[in-house]
Order: structure tokens, then sequence, then C-alpha cells
DNA sequence: ATAGAGGTTTACGTAAACGTAAACTTAACG
DNA sequence: CGTTAAGTTTACGTTTACGTAAACCTCTAT
């Protein structure tokens, strides 16, 4: 079986956003699928970078921060200096992620704290309509 | 003691934020301050708030999700109806919030990956020094 | 042959979240 | 009493991430 390709219409509802944006990332440098004539094909690891793509923006990035991500995982710094740089910059991108985790935490309990008194007072109303 | 305030300006710096933002977020709805004449000042309550703002932020909520949860918070529904509504906003919450802690597990592996890349490259150059 | 359905480029429009600048008050300081 | 320092409103500018529309191909189906 050779493999599968997909056209722009195809991967958009794959992922449910439109060819518009599709286009709009690739404008970006963040997907650079193959052309046939004028026309756009899509392979695997197109669909595994626009997948990336879309987990970065509901973690609240940028498009231009995602491309960074995939810069630094793409690249193959040779010198230790750049080595050093990169594991910095890991380092800083897993600082925002605990901080993120910290505040999911937060506002979890908060979350929870608005649903018990939602609960309670449904309790209360179904007391009311008993006694 | 009486309760400490603040002023615009040093609410920003306290946040890292600019006044222009914090006056913004007034004009949003998110932030309601004391008045006294033109001047506004900020209490405790104001700090709150600011922070809450500043974590949705950081979990790419939109100034309007946020005020949307201001109000969810703030809300005293009496009727089983509107209880029933916000028992299903939190839920779609938790949804989203339980999404982005895959999320970032996925991006902590693969920073992870990336890391223990660089760590091997760098031993490598060592051994290279040594030998 | 023509009508759609889906692809393409180019270009202008738009919402969100501020930045920046002008023009004006008010309080404090030497 | 003049001048910084910090506050105010009003208004226009800017960036990001697309939406929307025009004008054009190209293939398939009737």
């Amino acid at each position: 079986m050779t493999e599968p390709t997909l056209s722009i219409g195809e991967l958009a509802r794959l992922f449910d956003v439109t060819p518009r944006s599709i286009r709009f990332y690739e404008e970006q440098a963040l997907l650079t699928p193959e052309r046939i004539g004028q026309t756009r094909v899509y392979h695997a690891k197109d669909k595994v970078r626009l997948k990336l793509i879309l987990r970065g923006k509901r973690l609240g990035f940028s498009l231009a921060e995602v491309k960074n991500l995939f810069e630094l995982y793409d690249s193959n710094p040779n010198s230790a200096a750049q080595l050093k740089v990169m594991l910095d910059l890991t380092e800083q991108k897993r600082i925002l992620l605990r901080q993120q985790l910290d505040d999911i935490e937060m506002l979890m309990t908060e979350l929870n704290d608005v649903e018990s008194r939602c609960q309670d007072e449904l309790n209360e109303l179904e007391r009311g309509k008993i006694a």
C-alpha cells in the first residue's frame, strides 16, 4: 500500500479547521506540503505538524512560538554553545508549563467550589419540593 | 490599620503590566476600581481580580472568557434551570482544562526528549575532548 | 457543453489586546 | 511659582490570526 495523502479540504475536515487557516500556517512557514502542479498535497508528516500546531494553540502559544518549538525540535546543534542554549530554552519552556499546571490546578479547585455550591443549592430546592 | 490601597502605577508594577492594560481591563468590565475624584483607587479585591485575569491569560483565555468565569463565580443563580446551566458550564471548562493537562504532559515529554538528545551530544563532545 | 465542487492566488476586512501619543489635571517639591 | 511625576480621557496605530470575497483553473458528472 502506498502512503496515504490528503487534499487541503480533507485535512481541514480532519482537524476541524478551515483551509484558509492551513494556508496561513504554510505562509508562516509552519507547514511545507508537497505540490503537485498548483495543488497542495499533505502527507503523514504534515498531519503530525498540524496536530502540533493546534496543540500549541490550545496551550496559548502564538504561531511564532510554535514555529520556534519546531525549530528547536528539528535543529541539530553541533557546538557545545548551541547545545547549552538549547538546554536553556527547554528549561524555559518547562518553567512555563509548570506555571500552567499550577494555574490549571487552581482553576480546577475554583470550579469544584462553584460546582459544590450549585449542588447544595439544587439539593435545597429539592428539599423544598418534597417538604 | 486601615485597608491598604494602590494607585494604578503601583498595581501595574506589582504585576508587571502597564497602566494601559489595567485601564483596558476596566474598559472591558473586568475591573471596577473605586474613584476618588478622577483617580482610580485599587483595593485588595481588585488585586485578586487582576491576578485572576493574568492567570486566565496564561491559560490562553480571552478577556471575554475571563469575564465569563467571573460572572460564573459571582453569580447566584436561584432557579434549578440556571443551576443546571452553571453545572454544565463548569463541566465544559473542566473538559478544556483536562485537555490542556494532556497537552502539557505531551509537550513535557517532548522537551525531555530534546533535552536528553542534547545531553547525549554534550557528553559525546566531552569524550572527544578527553580522548 | 456546461455546471459544480474543490483547488489556486491576491487582496482587503476584522476582532482582540493592547501601544503610543496628544492634550489636560492635580499633587508634591525645591 | 514653576516644573516634574503621575494621574486622566480620547483617539489613532499595530500585531496576530485568520474571514471573506473576487477572479481564476481543472476535473468530474450529467
